[in-house]
DNA sequence: AAGACCATTGTCCGTATCGGTCAATTCCTT
DNA sequence: AAGGAATTGACCGATACGGACAATGGTCTT
């Protein structure tokens, strides 16, 4: 890409980025027009390959920024510092929505662009992916202390439930169209939260 | 529509609209040719103008399809008849989770043809919806006895999260695109209404 | 065998759109 | 005014679009 894009007032910049996270977001790969995009952005077709030699190189560098962005929001909540799992489940909650809320498009390019299969960006994107995140995941379940919790039944179990009504939760964001109400989405995730601190720990808090 | 559409042999039928859910799923509607839904479906793009005179007619068709197809397993799986919270969710989650699994990209397609905003349809969709299900719903909490459950918390609370859970798990299965385990679906949902009544019930089953 | 009927296709059309190029224009700075 | 950078409009060849229509080929009847 053209470095001289980073010289562009921040402003620009982001409005460039966000018009590509909008169209990617909402069409595949290959049906997703530059013209759009650039549209989108308030520039000229001719400007916006000026600053991106051609589409692919344009989509991996949102695809990058995505990453870079999402990275930055996880670490800045802290959801990487070992701590217990509902406090970690706060945190990564707290992370997605504020970055939802911010950046609502660009969460929802990042999905789509996670599960597209041109093979002109597809591998890319994969390999991107896994240099990223995938080794950081799946330490949850082991700060666990299994005597914490109300006897009898599978923490597995437990862990899925949440995991799953938070997925809903944020697939219900996603797919909402109006304002996002930031303090409205916290509270009731803070709902949700303590709501399964009561079922599921003994001290029931 | 051309009638002569419904003298195909069924297999030939099924052939055009699933082509015709899985393009207009994977696409917009405005982006979604004529041509690959043809090519889909093993017949020539002529044919397809000749049973569906034009784009819009066949999309209406299949959302209408989609529409009757999700009436016929809900009702056929009981999910109307009253019965107690935990039976219903049951009824309606195995209804969805079949109906999933034999028309996947149907349920994608009728989920896409919802938040269409080309004007050249969504007026159309929203009236047919209205008409089909928005009044059959909600009913849910009506029926419930608060006795049957633990004291002290949100009935809304729980209920929510039971339906944000399924939603969350629906999500999992619709992006999922290897072949899918009927059998193995049904029991983890099986697992997650057990763990439900045992947390939520006062007499645990 | 001839014709009638009908599902199905290939071909064509006019238009629109695509990614990408490039010369021209505007804008800013000195 | 001049030089360089930012920005654009016009353009290109290719292709894709929705839709129309005449031709093809098979099957049934007579």
């Amino acid at each position: 890409m053209n470095e001289k894009f980073y010289l562009l007032p921040e402003e620009k910049q982001q409005k460039i980025i966000n018009a590509g996270f909008r169209v990617f977001s909402e069409n595949s790969y290959k049906k997703s027009p530059m013209n759009e995009i650039a549209d989108c952005a308030g520039i000229s077709k001719s400007l916006l390959f000026h600053y991106f030699h051609n589409k692919r190189e344009l989509y991996l560098f949102l695809w990058d920024k995505a990453c870079k962005i999402t990275m930055e929001y996880l670490t800045g909540y802290g959801c990487y510092e070992p701590t217990d799992l509902f406090e970690m489940m706060e945190r990564g909650m707290r992370a997605k929505i504020r970055m939802m809320t911010k950046y609502r498009s660009m969460t929802a390019f990042a999905i789509k662009a996670f599960y597209e299969k041109d093979p002109e960006v597809s591998l890319a994107i994969h390999d991107s992916y896994q240099s990223y995140f995938e080794m950081k995941a799946q330490d949850a379940l082991t700060r666990i202390d299994p005597d914490d919790f109300v006897e009898g039944f599978d923490l597995k179990m437990m862990y899925r439930e949440m995991y799953l009504a938070s997925e809903g939760y944020l697939w219900e964001i996603i797919q909402w169209d109006g304002e996002l109400d930031v303090q409205k989405l916290e509270r009731d995730f803070e709902d949700m939260l303590k709501f399964w601190k009561k079922i599921y720990l003994k001290r029931g808090e």
